[in-house]
DNA sequence: CACAGGCGCGTACGTACGTATGAATGGATA
DNA sequence: TATCCATTCATACGTACGTACGCGCCTGTG
């Protein structure tokens, strides 16, 4: 393995342990079998290098969240919904740096162009493969809701991993958020039979 | 004003402007019309300073979100709800930096424990603050659906704002927030005169 | 007036950082 | 073997940083 890319792994571990804005030039070296004068030839800079780092570790993210998905898509609506929402939440317990490097990496991308189109593209991939995975029989398209549920499933992801990150005691589980749809329905939309209009 | 105020003025200026961890000393300094050495000497160190800062900014983050809200008790729910994620997403536009601020003090929560209790009872605060905002009436209080129900508007709350924090022109807006809850409730309960079980 | 203490101030110190330099190495090619 | 080029390596350079030091200026107190 060539120092381009121990350089690499070393800079994805100090990400992990160290996170984007404190990792130096000589931890990355100390943590690889690489040279210091190897990050400038390989890569240009620290922050080039370590931009690769974060990209190529966002994408293992990807990979490893969609791999916890287990559809079963012929399970009713609530059920198939709970279950996504458990899967979620274990995976933050279970990968828990790679969400705190997404985050800091949301932070970097203010200053980094690349690093922020990279993440937009990611959230927009996200934002179709959820609504497609909860989207209408494929008989009633509708392109606008979709990608509205579509985000709107992202955004509770998103959201429930800062809360989980801040205080994972006080945070909703799976099974809160999916009481909370419920609840929210209830309220939202009480059975007509109750109310007719 | 003495050296102590203005430092935490400055040092605000500095945590919006360069966020936390980019910012220097000198910055500060240069910022208020304080002294290098003032830092020491009021704070004891330059992380203790914009430690100071950040709370102090977060408090004041959270004062002026609350009074972006505004209730309008009576409406139905679903213009209430509509009208609520129309002012978040307008609450972005206008304080871009104070959400980004935001972002980067969760990040920086991850190694000041400080911090991250503040930040922590802010949430909880903003998850008691959405129950009762959108709670039921009082005959059937739930309380554990009220929380859950609370956790989850914070947890859209806070997605969206990372969605439009990382790319404004993709982004779902207050509609299609509302759109994408109309569109769950219709799929998650399909009408019953429909589907009957 | 004397003087003490809180505070402001300029500056120096030591260090850690990112990057640059130039020599050494090693394997492929001829 | 001789040559060459990509890479590795040790080290040096300049700089920016956080903090410490020590003097000077006020204001209040006796």
């Amino acid at each position: 393995m060539g120092h381009r890319e121990e350089l690499l792994a070393g800079a994805k571990q100090c990400l992990y342990e160290r996170g984007y804005a404190r990792t130096t030039a000589r931890d990355i070296i100390a943590v690889s079998g690489a040279n210091l004068a190897s990050i400038g030839y390989h890569f240009g800079s620290k922050e080039a290098l370590l931009t690769a780092a974060l990209i190529e570790a966002t994408e293992e993210w990807a990979e490893a969240v969609n791999k916890m998905w287990d559809p079963d898509p012929d399970a009713p609506f609530m059920e198939r919904f709970e279950s996504l929402w458990k899967a979620v939440v274990a995976s933050l317990a279970e990968h828990r740096n790679l969400w705190v490097s997404t985050f800091e990496a949301l932070n970097q991308a203010e200053r980094l162009p690349e690093l922020k189109q990279r993440l937009s593209s990611d959230v927009e991939l996200a934002r179709v493969s959820f609504a497609q995975l909860f989207g209408p029989g494929p008989e009633q398209a509708d392109e606008r809701a979709d990608r509205a549920v579509g985000a709107f499933y992202v955004a509770l992801m998103q959201g429930v991993m800062v809360q989980r990150l801040l205080d994972p005691e006080r945070a909703p589980t799976g099974e809160d958020i999916a009481l909370a749809l419920r609840t929210l329905i209830e309220r939202a939309a009480p059975t007509p039979d109750v109310h007719p209009e």
